[in-house]
DNA sequence: GTTAACCTTAGAGTTATCTCTAACTTTAAG
DNA sequence: CTTAAAGTTAGAGATAACTCTAAGGTTAAC
């Protein structure tokens, strides 16, 4: 599939994944003949966990740590470790991240029944 | 207390602080004689709540919108019941969020998985 | 075969959020 | 009394993450 269709379904714009390549969170793609970056649903797949990161407030700097163990199977164990090792760590963030919160959440809750006592 | 004590105790910089309350995140405090600008233990509750907020991924427009009720107790039953508004919607960000998190975990749990059965 | 909608690049522009600088005043310590 | 550390302002600079433009090549529909 084009750039086109892979942004759309993705969410993103053209403009949007040419940068994640430029910079390197998504991979350099084969080219067809006519020079049109081509895409698989795999590529889809990767992008739209790039994004559901990004929204979470991982930066790009972050993910692009974490991208390129998704643009292929690894087959040297070296490298398998080492993506299991990066996706844990990004685990154990999101854990943190939620418990934080719940911490907020708990703050609004107190700040609400302030507000509703003094009705 | 002066802004450099408030801003270390909240964890930020005095420019921060400045930038914040130039923006209108932060309330434009009274001033000292010297006119220095003075706070209070209040306003070091209000800028730890914007810092959460922040991290958690609101921007400062929205967090603007909910500062104004964390400078004052507000006396209009008008005021304070639009305050109940802002804080609940901040509080359905914040469940919405947690739930996207949870699935972007259970994600990270499935390629963790994939890795693992490769090794 | 022309038109509209795609694709390509390099590079400029934009927005949010700080972060720092320069030039100056005030306070606290020795 | 001097000096260091704090405070003040206006405004410039930095960084991340887009977002768009210009100038051109390709494809699909009529």
């Amino acid at each position: 599939m084009t750039i086109g269709e892979m942004a759309r379904r993705a969410g993103v714009t053209t403009h949007t994944v040419r940068y994640y390549e430029r910079i390197g969170v998504l991979d350099d793609k084969q080219r067809a003949a006519n020079g049109y970056r081509i895409y698989s649903e795999w590529d889809i797949y990767a992008l739209r966990l790039v994004r559901r990161a990004k929204m979470l407030g991982l930066s790009l700097a972050e993910i692009k740590e974490m991208a390129p163990f998704l643009w292929e199977d690894p087959s040297e164990r070296k490298l398998i470790e080492k993506s299991i090792d990066v996706f844990s760590r990004h685990k154990e963030k999101t854990i943190h991240k939620i418990r934080e919160l719940r911490a907020y959440q708990a703050t609004l809750d107190k700040e609400i029944k302030r507000l509703k006592a003094l009705l």
